[in-house]
DNA sequence: AGTGTCCTTTAGGGTAGCCTAAATGTCAAC
DNA sequence: GTTGACATTTAGGCTACCCTAAAGGACACT
């Protein structure tokens, strides 16, 4: 059998990732593996069926992708990887939470089993990344996400940001600029009628920030401590 | 110009080490690129044309490579990342001894500027990594290797090993479970007649020892604060 | 100079992963 | 049920890197 080239995890990674776009476990469309990859479409598709050759996924022409169980094995290997690569940056090398995904892409390749453990360990054997993301474990289980979407928050109710959206680097870096980072101490002051922005304390300072960019963020009522991953740096 | 890859990294890396053999920087041979790539020959001849078409060696058909300016750069930044992350792994994350080697050589292909600025700088902008190998500067400097190999030194007088040679896994392997690792205190006992073992004490305990295979260790007089990097775990 | 040995190079192929251009399928709207 | 818009696949090619087999150069020994 072919072997589980850099390539080849890439596109199960996103593969996996796409497949969790809505609620239930769908199947992908070629082209947005491609768009996701910055790949061309007939790319993806020889991609495809070499990997549906190794059993990695299942794959009808012009109806999608959905991965085999032994393809989510890998996906979710991966993710274990990148998830542990940023948290590690993050915490050790203070590698700003805008720029440890880009790092951690290229690393997640490039951790042998003996490696991951150790990471692991050394980072306390984590449960989520530095942006809230829950770390799958070694035999592949997932916890969630958690928290609820900020601008759902309670007026004046103290709460702790648990996770913000990595999916889009500029956005993230705005809100790494206004220190909605997980870990940080929010109370949502005002809702402007009409949809318009919220107002929120995030720590000692205070912003009006728009909800749809607000619901990128997820706040948690809990106690701090039992809820956000450890921070050291804020950027 | 085409691009630098990784096989052109490795490349690079592997001429420079291999052209530091003697005391003076020598043409390398073909073939000796090709048994340390673990490559074909031919497959080295067509790489090293490529490499000198992107103006990175000198090279003349059957008279073996020589780095450029240009390549000797890029090499010299291979080996700081390679070095730079083995002495993260070793000591932030307990990799043995013997093992940050390999685990390096993926690594090292995966750092960018500002990783490589901010790992130096969580190591204490490091001159030395955990074999006592000398780790070159960003612009390119590189310190010597420290010490004078065990075989040639005083008898009885206290010493702590500055470098164990890794080109060797497993000898690098046995050294380690003598505990002939770069900031040991080491004194040499007695020197057995016609080439005979050396007797050591390393630490607290006493070993004998091969002078060929003590050679690839060296120590110094110096005080120990001064010389080997420091270690947390001893494997 | 001739010869054998040991490198090294040339010749010809293979795989992985990407591309563009052209062909083909899908689906909704008429 | 045809048509047009759009997604997808097929066809053909490119680059990077590796291989084996066979040809060619270097060098020492006679």
């Amino acid at each position: 059998m072919a072997a589980v080239t850099h390539a080849v995890e890439d596109y199960l990674k996103v593969i996996w990732k796409l497949s969790h776009r809505g609620r239930e476990d769908e199947r992908v469309p070629v082209g947005d593996i491609a768009t996701h990859l910055r790949v061309s479409a007939p790319s993806v598709t020889g991609m495809v069926q070499k990997l549906q050759g190794m059993g990695l996924v299942q794959y009808a022409r012009y109806d999608g992708v959905r991965l085999s169980a032994k393809g989510r094995k890998i996906a979710l290997e991966i993710v274990r990887h990148h998830r542990l690569w940023e948290l590690y940056l993050h915490t050790r090398l203070g590698v700003p939470l805008d720029r440890v995904d880009v790092e951690a892409e290229r690393l997640e390749h490039v951790l042998s089993d003996d490696m991951e453990e150790l990471l692991s360990r050394a980072l306390g054997d984590p449960t989520h990344d530095p942006h809230g993301d829950p770390i799958p474990t070694k035999s592949g289980a997932l916890g969630a996400v958690r928290g609820e979407p900020l601008p759902g928050l309670s007026l004046a109710t103290p709460a702790v940001v648990t996770h913000v959206s990595d999916r889009h680097a500029d956005k993230l870096r705005y809100l790494v600029t206004l220190g909605l980072v997980p870990g940080a101490r929010v109370v949502l002051l005002q809702r402007a009628p009409f949809g318009g922005p919220l107002t929120v304390r995030v720590g000692r300072k205070r912003c009006a920030i728009d909800p749809e960019l607000a619901a990128l963020v997820r706040v948690s009522e809990e106690s701090p401590a039992a809820t956000g991953p450890k921070r050291r740096r804020a950027r």
